[in-house]
DNA sequence: CATCTGCATCGAAACGTTTCGACAACACGG
DNA sequence: CCGTGTTGTCGAAACGTTTCGATGCAGATG
């Protein structure tokens, strides 16, 4: 409650020189510093954060809007944190905008100066808050990759290139039939591109590499039936000897159920690469190798070029970065077994 | 960037008048109010967000603090949008706080007044956030149960309560020997106490009601096998004949696997009952019935009383809100089948 | 000694609102 | 026609900072 002005009276120096002494932005004697330092700590004293930002200051806030408000899938919370994080790391709070309409909500947000940028989260294919961007008049960063970003930059894990190193890895294996196992948040967000990005480029990537790819059938979650999927496609003559996992991690932890009891072993009997996941915050019964999403690069990476909009005025309109998908072995990939009289059912 | 002035001089009026035209803190006439908010909208003018707090207002923010950095359960997200929503509802944002030391974090954005009050999320028993609430200087509420709570509100669901529930439930359908799974996460987050509460009062409860209680053995994540768990607790002939589920949802997916391979039937051969725990945001390979926290109900309740204190200036400190479980039937509960010769293996 | 330079400090303006007090215009009852 | 009240509007103060320009003073330079 105390403000610059007690501080002033305290130390019996001018309001002024109290201010120039937290900001460094003159010279003061130390003699005078020091009493200043006292007084402020003595009275406890924090300037007003809105008082601060009245003479064009920033306010050192950024917005972070995550999109559908229907949170099933968990990273979410890994965003907001590494979002938090970085943007801490750099000095900024972060606003956790809800809203029924998410555009009004950025929207007065940024106008009204609470939030000096905006970060996009869970963005799809056809993203309307990214496509009205330019109406923010603070910079806007995408994670995700909508294909309207002439307003905003984009950062991303490069997801073709994904299905490209995943098709690879396997054909290096030696693996010649893969089943592609899916999630059904396929059903609820068909919009979410970046799952059939990795798709489509894994597909054409393992057909260019003369290999056969199956795909499970989406069903709702609570159908899923792991003995069905397992019976059709691992265990006859011609089945799959590596999965590939597009699916929530819950989905696959059921596939590695049935495996471990039947008796087929990650990764001698059949290999499991997850794609596009984030398996690292997720208890599961067996390491599994993966091609993760990577909040934390994302946000860093999104955090670095809002701050260099924001405070060097850099203009990050149509900016797009893609990052190299990383690769974490957890055992569960080998050879292919030798083409045999297939299962052991 | 258009200013209250820039409005003024298009509406050909006074600051003033536009200020009370668009608070309607005073009676303005039909024709100038209109005149107004034509220029308010051709401008498309929204206020400065700390001018309009510089004369003693509100920020019309609330900070919200997660305790841990390592999220690992995905309710933390649910907890965040429950308690922006309801935030956005009476009008407020929520600023989100990450720092490395998070009473630091909350001192300078209360002190600062950029929050006007305080969401302590992921309370421990002894929560440094909450035994330090007097010093923020603004109301505080906890979702959970610390020891010192002098300073604080008080917001969860009433775990003692639950653990009664669970055990009437059990024996009212004929359980007489049932097993707790229990999560890993005591492992990790010892001081976390809803999960003892509960454990504690179902004990206290079950042997009262003469049933005899099972706990599982805890072990890491990665470890844990639900094989072993399967054949120690519920395949003997006085194997348990229930399982109250405490644990990971992961963890429970897989037990269900391995029961189903098995033939286990559920709830035929076994019931099975969570507590704590939030499968709906959750895809589990079968429905089971729960008595689940509840984020939407204690963010509203803290929302409330949050708003109550800062807007109406209620004395919160110490109060202590407690909800009675909610039961949610899924069909994972029956009577205990007949004791006979046990298990299937 | 007269200037100049640099340091330390101060007073006041500025930021964009809200709100208080004033006042003109008008209506009404006496 | 005078008080009294109401309505609509305005000007200016206030909020708590930051920062500009000015000033006083000490020491260096001519």
């Amino acid at each position: 409650m105390a403000g610059i002005k007690d501080v002033a009276k305290a130390a019996g120096v001018s309001v002024s020189t109290v201010s120039y002494v937290l900001s460094g932005k003159r010279s003061i004697s130390n003699k005078t510093a020091d009493r200043v330092l006292d007084a402020v700590n003595r009275l406890n004293y924090i300037p007003d954060a809105s008082a601060r930002k009245m003479r064009g200051h920033l306010s050192h806030v950024i917005a972070i809007a995550p999109g559908r408000r229907e949170v099933r899938h968990s990273s979410l919370s890994a965003y907001f944190m590494q979002t938090a994080l970085r943007a801490k790391a750099g000095g900024y709070d972060v606003l956790l905008l809800t809203g029924e309409d998410p555009v009004d909500d950025i929207l007065r947000v940024a106008q009204s100066n609470l939030a000096d940028g905006v970060v996009l989260l869970d963005v799809e294919e056809n993203d309307l808050r990214a496509a009205r961007a330019a109406e923010y008049g603070k910079p806007c960063v995408c994670i995700g990759f909508p294909k309207d970003h002439d307003d905003c930059a984009c950062v991303d894990v490069d997801f073709a290139c994904m299905g490209r190193l995943a098709a690879d890895r396997l054909r290096d294996l030696g693996h010649e039939r893969v089943v592609l196992l899916r999630s059904v948040e396929h059903l609820s967000e068909p919009m979410s591109g970046y799952l059939n990005l990795f798709r489509d480029s894994f597909i054409a990537a393992a057909e260019d590499r003369q290999m056969v790819v199956m795909e499970s059938e989406l069903t709702e979650y609570r159908n899923f039936d792991a003995n069905a999927f397992v019976s059709k496609y691992l265990i006859p003559k011609n089945g799959a000897t590596a999965i590939v996992n597009q699916a929530d991690p819950s989905v696959l932890n059921t596939v590695l159920g049935v495996l471990s009891v039947s008796g087929m072993d990650v990764p001698q009997y059949v290999s499991v690469l997850s794609c596009g996941t984030l398996l690292d915050s997720y208890p599961m019964s067996k390491g599994i190798s993966e091609m993760p999403i990577t909040p934390a690069v994302q946000c860093s990476r999104a955090m670095s070029l809002l701050l260099g909009a924001i405070e060097e005025h850099h203009d990050i309109r149509g900016e797009v970065d893609l990052s190299v998908p990383t690769f974490i072995d957890r055992g569960s990939l080998s050879r292919a077994r030798e083409a045999q009289k297939g299962g052991c059912g």
